[in-house]
DNA sequence: TTCAAAATTCAAACCGCTTTGAATCGCATT
DNA sequence: AATGCGATTCAAAGCGGTTTGAATTTTGAA
């Protein structure tokens, strides 16, 4: 069933019953209820490709998504997303994940915006310096970046405050006479890693407090790796009382290091974690900094989306949130010694 | 840069053009060289869109995920994912996926199966009686089941062996002695957990054992719920000697709750995972009934739903592998009592 | 009644590509 | 020089929608 033939069936023009389903108003009002209950009665459904032809857009949405071991699970993505498809799906818009691997994740940008198969994309994970981004940018592909990075021209962003939640992880481990603090990173090319990697330095400085440099461990993005993290960080002398963990999967690994090794985590060792740990490790109510809302997070990205294919300019589209510390029983008063 | 502007440029009609671009035989070596030369110099690229439309297919296909919190973080479905995507991208097809909530789950079928945005599906999860797979093959829309389902129609589908899983892993503990064995299952109405169910009650029954029902949870398919069913299970009494686990995320979940009870796997109770257990449970190396090369398996249901839309029939397409027993340190000798 | 304005409807052009069926070219044969 | 045939190339007709600009009805006032 095509237009043609609905229309030929209703003894129509195309013209009048394409009108009359896209709710033009030129359009008698019986003329509409007869096409729409024509519609209905044969399943007509315009066919998308010819639509997307004749419009030049195609009313879906894009995220790539590099299938990195690392990324197995990473539980917040798939609240972004869940929030994004929810918000897309109000719209009668769709959203599609491309999964590609990380060696064809440039040739996929490429491809995509010569093709125009999505009328926009959201990028995640931004690096500091984000070749992907720098590609749409230069494109003109409207784009929306989760994670802000380096780039000159003004671009839409979407983030969270990476620096204030850890000036808040800081406050409250140094309020408790915390002087020996480590950090666990992901790997410094991500951006958020190294937006709080150089806020955990200048906290530490401004506190006048040296950072012993065995206590920054990077390159550090699922449990295995934050598991292992934490075992370095034992094993040094004199120990960290405290330590940051600036990812989830990998704050994970280190509070289970800690569990394994029999520490009495919040008395001999404070822990923060940034990302929730929602039902993860059985009877350990972590410590972290949260970013709220993840749900609607991805909802607002698409609401930037929309305004930036309408026209608005990137530059005002800049969104950054407030990750809050949600107070568990894993940080209490430094050790003395 | 359009097909029609390229043509201009090289003094030749769109015809020789995109024959020449599309490899067919009858255009001239030379001009063929002139035209891909062109190409690429102006960083032309086919509109996907016409394409489609002209061609009738898209040369995406794709996979619905439902968001289920449940599903968060499945490692394996990650990775069937990134072999399809591999597989894919070796004959220039693409796949997307899209992620609906579970609501929208059946709505949005029908527009991609109405729309034809995709030349194909993989419908992953299936349950016993499959609403998405019965409209699919009603529809006749290209699909591969990934699990089998009840359908009366021939459809594709690609699985393991489920009952053969069971089997060795109760050979293995029913050798060992034990008689009191118990099965955490995923919820029922789930393909894989229905069938894994009921080849455990088969091999019960043929060992002559009886069930004690107390010993037959189901429902439980993340780590929250899997700690809790092992929970239950160390309540009753007599324990259960042996259990089954039939999904990665409960079997982490269980394994947790024995280390957590300082039970001492493998002598105490034993343990077998359905599902990897690579690199989550420090420590612990356990047993389990592994579905090997995911990779190739994502792969192969490319192949399968390629063959499909090249009119191979679907009841050819059918395809079971053989889990293997892959031995740990969780399974031992039942203890007398 | 008559006629202009407003409300509807329509035929045709267009989106960018593939493909059919016809036209043209090159070259060996007669 | 005429003929025939394969090798190339081309114009035009789709694919299934949307939209422009003109045509047809209706409506309301004169």
């Amino acid at each position: 069933m095509n237009l043609e033939r609905l229309a030929n069936l209703l003894g129509m023009s195309k013209t009048t019953v394409s009108r009359a389903l896209n709710g033009y108003p030129e359009v008698n009002g019986r003329t509409r209820e007869r096409v729409l209950k024509a519609a209905k009665e044969n399943g007509y459904q315009a066919n998308p490709m010819a639509r997307s032809l004749a419009l030049g857009r195609t009313n879906v949405f894009g995220i790539i998504y590099p299938l990195l071991p690392a990324d197995l699970g990473d539980p917040m993505f798939l609240d972004v997303v869940a929030g994004m498809s929810a918000a897309l799906e109000a719209v009668s818009k769709n959203l599609i994940i491309a999964p590609v691997s990380p060696a064809a994740e440039q040739p996929s940008y490429q491809q995509i915006v010569r093709g125009r198969r999505v009328d926009g994309l959201v990028v995640s994970r931004t690096l500091v310096r984000d070749e992907r981004i720098a590609f749409l940018s230069k494109a003109k592909f409207p784009f929306v970046a989760h994670g802000r990075t380096q780039l000159d021209a003004p671009y839409a962003w979407f983030d969270y405050d990476n620096a204030a939640g850890i000036r808040m992880a800081m406050e409250r481990l140094l309020g408790l006479g915390h002087q020996r603090v480590a950090l666990v990173s992901a790997p410094l090319e991500l951006n958020f890693a190294r937006q709080r990697k150089d806020a955990f330095v200048a906290a530490m400085a401004s506190a006048g407090l040296e950072v012993d440099t065995r206590y920054l461990i990077d390159n550090t993005l699922d449990r295995r790796s934050g598991y292992q993290a934490m075992q370095q960080l034992l094993a040094c002398s004199p120990r960290p009382t405290a330590v940051i963990v600036d990812n989830h999967l990998s704050g994970v690994g280190a509070v289970r290091a800690l569990l394994d090794a029999g520490i009495d985590i919040g008395r001999e060792i404070s822990v923060i974690v940034w990302g929730s740990m929602a039902d993860t490790l059985a009877g350990v109510d972590v410590t972290t900094i949260d970013q709220p809302d993840a749900h609607k997070a991805g909802a607002r990205m698409v609401d930037m989306l929309l305004a930036l294919v309408d026209g608005k300019p990137a530059g005002e589209l800049q969104e950054l949130w407030q990750p809050v510390l949600l107070a568990g029983s894993t940080v209490g008063l430094a050790q003395p010694g």
